[in-house]
DNA sequence: ACCTGAACACCGTTCAAGT
DNA sequence: ACCTGAACACCGTTCAAGT
């Protein structure tokens, strides 16, 4: 049922799919917002009308993204038996498939695409919300006396770190691996988030 | 003393220059070869007899990069008293020092800007010496029992990634924090890599 | 052998004009 | 109120022509 009407209906949500779509499947580097326009069956300077500019469109998505991250925490989080240690881990692997999952979103969210994130206050919200996440973790695990006593801003960063790098690098295919398929990956998540909890040292 | 010769006599190592400069005030998302030519007082065409396209360019500093930072590795290690762990621990601050220094390097290294590095042998070959420099830390820290005797690749891996994602998250301005200035770097990055080493979990 | 200038097919963004 | 089409100042890349 194509709509040939002169006013779309929802520009901005076809926009925003139409987006997606190339982004997931060509990358944020190589999509231009006259061929967003044209998946969305407009002209090339109508999304002027419901973004302020195309960074702006891709500041959207990568909220999107973060707020998706945070409610897979979330849920990770509630489905997981064994208390916030083993959650924590969970949030780990679930964060690293995510990033495999979604390669073109996680570079987004990350990228310099959005070099100031001053202008979108909605996306340092949403990257707050999923930074929370795993604060949460973390304080529960140190209230439980399982996580280690150091500054909450340490270890959450620790944490995150470890996961964001390993995704990064596994994604971007910077790791000195032949062929790194998902039971590679899932080995390797699990293996590296046991290390970051037990330590890499001896005993 | 400025060359008016039509033949510029090194040319491909002033488009180099020339890059670099822009991209360490820009970054490489910003930069094109138009102004890249200009600054190197050529005509935009003239960088076509020197390098293949745009991509051969950046993956020429990308690999400089990778370089530099192997480097900073071997050099890190051959003045850092203590054993390979201390060794390990100095080169993974070094890191995030690197990234805080040459933030637009950084990026250059690991972004999509290159996404394809099949066409760029001498890259992969940069980028493995660098995980050559870690693999070899951690196999003297296994050797030494003083390292958890894991699979090389699974510890390497993990100080690699925590590394990584903290100098990424902290250049990309992604941590939920006000002020990150120098201090907290050097803190910060203490704290993480001591975190690794020790593991997150209590005793 | 090395560089230039014009040309081509693209961009993001603006703005008067159309519906 | 929302969208289009032309226009502007840019891109990367190619190629005949100049030195």
């Amino acid at each position: 049922m194509a709509e040939r009407k002169y006013h779309h209906g929802d520009l901005k949500n076809a926009l925003r799919t139409a987006a997606a779509g190339l982004i997931a499947v060509h990358g944020v580097e190589r999509v231009s917002l006259r061929e967003i326009s044209q998946a969305a069956g407009v002209s090339h300077a109508a999304a002027y009308r419901h973004f302020a500019d195309k960074q702006a469109l891709l500041a959207d998505l990568a909220e999107d993204g973060f707020r998706q991250l945070a409610e897979i925490n979330r849920r990770t989080t509630a489905t997981t038996a064994g208390g916030p240690v083993e959650q924590l881990k969970a949030c780990g692997r679930a964060y690293v498939r995510f990033g495999l999952e979604r390669p073109k979103v996680l570079e987004l969210m990350f990228s310099q695409a959005i070099p100031d994130w001053s202008a979108y206050p909605q996306l340092s919200q949403a990257s707050a919300e999923l930074a929370g996440t795993l604060a949460s973790l973390v304080a529960a695990g140190q209230a439980a006396g399982l996580l280690r006593a150091s500054p909450i801003g340490d270890v959450t960063l620790t944490a995150w770190s470890l996961v964001h790098g390993l995704t990064l690098l596994i994604v971007g295919r910077r790791i000195p691996v032949e062929d790194i398929d998902d039971a590679f990956v899932e080995r390797m998540s699990h293996a590296c988030v046991e290390l970051l909890v037990h330590g890499i040292a001896v005993g």
